[in-house]
DNA sequence: GATTAGGGTTTG
């Protein structure tokens, strides 16, 4: 064999033992390998790829099973693969995010002007595992394949690649860290199973750790439970009922007790309080619903997988024993009537003790003074309370949410869509002037919309010290754009910022729009405060490419408004009621008052925080306690001198949320 | 031999 020749190792894998001796062939190894940044349409390639996104394999309509996996590679390009096989075994192992696959004789194809990848004759893969360090095994059905030396090389380089470019699988949580309404990924072991009804499945399952609402128990038909009764029994408290949908069901069905899953997409939401319960507790559902969005789907992990070693021993370390204790507690909640409320207060102090979950002081030194004795007294003074909330304005969301100027202290609403649509289309109709169009500062492109009377928009991109860089670092300038526009450009581009030509040089558009729309936030200043200076200004923000919000206020002059949460909270604690008021960016409800607006998730949060601190259709007694921090001030209206209060230093546990 | 799905959350 000469030394410029490599060697291929031909690994006989049968079933499931790879043999350790690999038989050593003298040729040329045949397979390249495409970046997938030069792939062409029509060619059939081998890739390597780190994985970005995949469904777990699933029966599609037709006759194949199915397996969506997008992957990525140093040139940064991203291929989506459709993969089908009649045979589950043939498609990729993937477990999670950024595992490293290979690809032989996949082909390329166009699908809506994106090239994508397509299983054809003669398809194999190979998945290893992408955490850095870990032995570079590759999991295959394939009992024959390849892998030099140079194959090794190649997945230690994509390792290490997308450990700083692909972000892990942040999904993968804990039960312990479930927040109440979201999607994630959980990897458990399985108790308990038992068929519902026609379309779903109910999975017990349990990770070790105790979730931080107890879990809804979903009702089923006596003798349908499949499991250990004991088992299930002593691990009541630290299981969570999961029910599984329609195109899950058929997998949901076939698993075996015992064994390791990876659930992807699992959803959380609180269940409904109704009168007919006696808890006062919030209780989480789990759902796997249908569809395969997001990858939602179940995976069975084998007993070798590094994760699934970690979590044998993890449950092997639980001290059952404690959970025991705290499930008493439960019963007693879950058994007694409403008319031992005492008893059900003194529930939810260990409730809260345990979770915390209802609002905190930060002034723990301060008594706790009675809302009677406030009343009576002169303003200023601070006091630590303790109340219900009997009622809180408003109660639309969207209508607490003000812009308020930290310089003149004024609160105005937050514009409505409509109303910056008409300043934006009334700019659109001024002419950009192309001497302010490229620029020491800023590269300039001119687009011509084809269906609206050839509308004229310019991007000006901004440059790094002269030189321009990739969209997600680029602040990018419009003129002429209108809010569709400037919202899809600003799930590119690191900022726009919406201007107009002026005589000697670009302006920020209007001060009644955003002066800069940063991912899902959208920055006002203040009309009256900002001195606003042009855009050359922002020169000196370039070296150092510091394009925060404050950064770029400042450097054009303007005095940037804050998002806040203002509302009214009439508090009771059986002594009186108090009308505080709470202003607040996110110290209060750790939701960040500039991003609601534009978040679904957010939304949800924050309305499940109100639900539980003024929870509807339930008696005040059953409320639970709020502490709080709160100072009381003098207002001088045209009639008399007023004493109104106000929430500060107080937030809602992040247990909570 | 073509089809399946074509990533971007259910509404139980």
């Amino acid at each position: 064999m000469s030394p410029n020749e490599s060697t291929v190792y031909v690994y006989v894998k049968c079933d499931t033992v790879i043999s350790e001796e690999p038989i050593c062939l003298s040729v040329t190894p045949k397979y390249t390998y495409t970046p997938l940044n030069q792939l062409k349409h029509g060619s059939v390639v081998n890739v390597y790829g780190a994985v970005k996104f995949f469904k777990p394999p699933y029966r599609s309509r037709g006759t194949d099973y199915c397996s969506v996996v997008s992957i990525m590679d140093q040139s940064n390009a991203k291929l989506t693969c459709m993969l089908f096989s009649v045979n589950l075994d043939t498609l990729p192992v993937i477990y999670k995010i950024g595992d490293i696959v290979r690809f032989h004789r996949l082909k390329i194809q166009q699908y809506k002007n994106e090239i994508q990848g397509v299983t054809t004759v003669g398809f194999s893969s190979l998945t290893f595992e992408g955490t850095l360090g870990t032995p570079v095994i590759p999991r295959t059905s394939s009992k024959i394949y390849t892998f030099t030396s140079d194959d090794q090389k190649t997945v230690e380089a994509l390792r290490v690649w997308a450990a700083h470019h692909i972000s892990s699988s942040g999904a993968l949580i804990k039960l312990s860290d479930v927040k109440a309404m979201q999607f994630f990924d959980l990897t458990c072991e399985l108790v308990g199973k038992a068929e519902v009804d026609g379309s779903s499945v109910l999975l017990k399952v349990w990770d070790g750790t105790k979730p931080p609402f107890p879990s809804w128990k979903v009702l089923f038909e006596d003798g349908s439970l499949e499991g250990d009764a004991d088992r299930i029994n002593q691990l009541q408290n630290l299981t969570v009922d999961i029910l599984v949908y329609d195109n899950h069901v058929a997998l949901a069905k076939s698993l075996q007790i015992g064994s390791f899953l990876r659930i992807y997409s699992l959803h959380t939401k609180i269940q409904p309080i109704t009168p007919k319960k006696q808890s006062n507790i919030a209780h989480l559902e789990f759902h796997l619903h249908g569809g395969t969005c997001y990858g939602r789907g179940i995976k069975v992990l084998p007993e070798n997988n590094c994760d699934v070693e970690e979590l044998k021993r993890f449950l092997d370390s639980v001290d059952l024993a404690e959970y025991q204790q705290l499930e008493n507690i439960c019963d007693l909640d879950y058994n007694i009537s409403s008319s031992f409320s005492c008893k059900k207060d003194s529930w939810n102090a260990v409730f809260i003790q345990k979770h915390s979950f209802i609002v905190l002081t930060d002034h723990q030194y301060l008594e706790t003074t009675p809302l009677s004795a406030i009343l009576k007294r002169d303003a200023p003074q601070q006091y630590r309370i303790r109340a219900k909330l009997r009622n809180y304005e408003p109660q639309k969301l969207y209508q607490s949410v003000k812009l308020h100027c930290p310089k003149c202290h004024s609160l105005q609403e937050v514009p409505h869509e409509s109303d910056l649509e008409l300043v934006l289309q009334e700019a659109a109709t001024e002419q950009p002037d192309p001497k302010l169009q490229n620029t020491s500062l800023y590269n300039s492109e001119v687009w011509t919309t084809q269906n609206q009377q050839e509308r004229k928009i310019v991007i000006h991109f901004i440059k790094n010290d002269g030189i321009l860089q990739v969209p997600e670092v680029t602040l990018i300038m419009i003129e002429g754009g209108l809010l569709s526009e400037i919202y899809q450009l600003s799930k590119k581009f690191k900022g726009v910022i919406p201007v107009k030509s002026s005589q000697e040089d670009l302006i920020v558009l209007d001060l009644a729009v955003p002066f800069l729309i940063q991912g899902k936030t959208w920055h006002y200043g203040c009309k009256q405060c900002s001195k606003l200076k042009t855009m050359q200004n922002l020169n000196s923000l370039v070296k150092e490419a510091s394009w925060t919000p404050v950064c770029i206020a400042e450097a054009l002059g303007i005095v940037p408004l804050q998002y806040v949460f203002v509302m009214t909270f009439t508090l009771d604690d059986g002594t009186g009621t108090l009308k505080v008021y709470l202003m607040d960016c996110e110290k209060f409800f750790q939701i960040p008052a500039s991003e609601i607006l534009n978040s679904d998730d957010l939304q949800k949060n924050m309305e499940m925080i109100m639900y539980m601190l003024c929870p509807p259709g339930k008696k005040i007694g059953e409320y639970p306690w709020l502490e709080c921090f709160i100072k009381s001030y003098n207002v001088r209206n045209e009639v008399e001198q007023e004493i109104c209060y106000r929430i500060f230093d107080t937030v809602i546990a992040e247990d909570l949320i």
